[in-house]
DNA sequence: AATTATGCTCTACAATTGTAGAATATAGTT
DNA sequence: AACTATATTCTACAATTGTAGAGCATAATT
């Protein structure tokens, strides 16, 4: 786990997920097509992003003739923990309670109330 | 609660927490002590962001003769609710646990993990 | 009232981000 | 081998962000 993980901006956190959510190496075109739904843009901004992604180094690129495969190198979980951490110490002043809060009192729908009510029943993990 | 409130770039989030720490309406001498500490910048630097959040309308303004005071429009919880909502969204697919879990293994502090267990253990909230 | 100090607004500019066309290189096709 | 299709890299540019000096307005001081 790789400790200074830099926020992304909206744009490359929204390829990294696409790459996130496929086996790698991934190729191009499954990116695009995951991109479809949620980002859709022109094929050489998206290439334009991996770019930039290889070198912020969340990403590896290797060539194999015309055609280029892309591998997380930082995985969603640590980018998850990385960020969330950030937020909680950042914004949170270091306190989970402040978050659950907030989100309780406003920002969740039903089903996410329910679905932390239960996180918190829980209590292993 | 207004429900679609933008994510800060760093600069300006810094500002805002400042303001938030503080008794609105607040003076510009408060926000530039509480960031001398953490994000120490040019007096004029901090205008022009305060500028900019009244603009994206995170904060009001009242001048009183040649000093102006700041108010929070938007409140920190509300803040706090909506961007984690978003990044609950956004990076972990909705879920929680998903968060939970990257917190646990790799993202916290001991003192946080055991803040974070305390919490799982209550289950008012 | 004139001078000085001070607090803010305007202007400026480099770095980053979002976006994509132009140019280039390589693989497939005839 | 020449032609065509296609995948990537280069180049470009507007919008946003981080930063702060120059200029302006108003209050305090002499």
């Amino acid at each position: 786990m790789k400790n200074t993980i830099r926020r992304l901006p909206d744009a490359e956190q929204e390829v990294m997920q696409a790459i996130w959510a496929c086996q790698p190496p991934v190729a191009r075109a499954d990116i695009e097509r995951i991109l479809f739904e949620t980002h859709p843009m022109a094929m050489t901004t998206l290439l334009t992003l991996l770019t930039r992604l290889c070198e912020k180094g969340f990403i590896t690129i290797e060539k194999n003739g015309r055609r280029s495969y892309y591998t997380p190198y930082i995985s969603q979980e640590d980018y998850i923990a990385a960020q969330g951490k950030t937020f909680i110490e950042k914004l949170c002043g270091g306190s989970l309670s402040v978050l659950a809060n907030a989100l309780c009192d406003s920002g969740l729908t039903k089903d996410e109330i329910a679905q932390l009510r239960s996180l918190l029943e829980r209590d292993e993990l």
